[in-house]
DNA sequence: GTCTATAGCAGGATAGAC
DNA sequence: GTCTATCCTGCTATAGAC
């Protein structure tokens, strides 16, 4: 009895909870943490004003849960993506590292509204960092980065300095972000839409121009 | 005699209008516009908090006004650089139009102090865009897109097709942009700072990254 | 043109009823 | 847990003295 009480309650609260980390996200996507108020969240929350605090303390504690239980697990789901289409090739090699890579991020395990809201937070953390951006770049970028170092160590030749090495992975990456992030620029420039073939022709790009940049498009190893 | 009194207004009148509109842009870029108020500037450019509504109308208009007088004039700096450097060169080469964009990019006219600001007041507008973003891309991105496209329709083998020479543009534009907009990201992952001589590595790396990736690196064209 | 003073409002946060 | 009511701070913008 008591018990089947508490999880009603519990679900309850776990609803009113989510719904307003729901509101929260697209809110805080699409106009950034100080043109938001709470009293907006909650309002498209369809709960009262004081729910925030009740469940998350504060409107800055509300913004980081966000990035927690929202951003983090959708990134893991990317980089997962990425480290199984690699795993899938039975030889290593830097096209099957670029191409996954590129996949993953551009046509990857997200709709293409998740991915929006997914770069607008992101973008707003690069832009003016707070707490949110230590979060993640220690979970997220850091190991993304140090497995794309690893894999490049690999795949290229034995000879390649570490320097060298690292500012190739922040190329590779700047690509594949790049094309993510500058979005709205490249379709108003160019007129072209990002729809399936777009996305396709880019991933192409990306690995045709990284794998010439890391001068390793000798024939044995691509493809 | 009445002119002279009003050049003299006019002076002091010009003196604190350009005093709101550095501290202004010092502030945007730090904190980001929401998060920045009009108290917090006129009390940096020490005058009156009516001041701004005086030379300005209201905040929003300061903020136009601070890409308009001081980001805008600095990227043709930038931009002029970039074309200078390139025309410099008797015979035009893929080398050349890269490396005259990295080299106005990374280490242009600009002080690091104004190139911080710079790239993170365009960085804010990249997350969120606002009218002033409308002034940035047909006043500056438009036009360095352009003649970037020209440049390199001039260089390169005539069967390249319209579409490839676009995302060769954009990726030529994303090594740049990135490593510039990146900044701390890649300082906290490789401890490497910025100074002169870590710059003048980057230049190199993106013009070879580059080169490559157009796969117009051979010999007769590089250098 | 510059200032003081203040209107007028929106924000985050909380106390206390239910 | 959720709600109402409210506190209080901070904001933008303006009116009016100098």
């Amino acid at each position: 009895m008591i018990h089947d009480q508490k999880t009603l309650k519990n679900r309850k609260n776990e609803m009113t909870r989510e719904r307003i980390l729901d509101e929260a996200e697209i809110l805080f996507a699409r106009k950034g943490y100080h043109a938001v108020s709470v009293r907006e969240i909650t309002h498209a929350a369809s709960c009262n004003l004081a729910a925030v605090n009740y469940h998350f303390g504060n409107k800055q504690k509300l913004y980081l849960e966000v990035f927690r239980s929202r951003w983090l697990p959708r990134a893991s789901r990317v980089h997962k993506c990425f480290r199984e289409s690699l795993a899938a090739n039975e030889t290593p090699s830097p096209n099957a590292v670029v191409q996954s890579l590129a996949q993953a991020f551009l046509e990857g395990p997200m709709t293409d509204q998740e991915r929006k809201r997914h770069h607008q937070l992101i973008s707003g953390e690069l832009s003016q960092p707070t707490e949110a951006f230590e979060l993640v770049a220690d979970q997220v970028l850091r190991p993304l980065f140090n497995n794309l170092l690893d894999d490049l160590r690999t795949v290229m030749p034995d000879e390649i300095e570490e320097e060298q090495l690292a500012l190739n992975a922040f190329s590779i990456l700047a690509m594949v972000l790049y094309f993510n992030l500058a979005r709205p620029f490249i379709s108003r420039f160019t007129g072209y839409t990002y729809d399936e073939t777009f996305k396709a022709r880019l991933v192409d790009h990306i690995v045709e121009f990284s794998l010439n940049g890391l001068g390793a498009n000798n024939k044995e190893n691509n493809k």
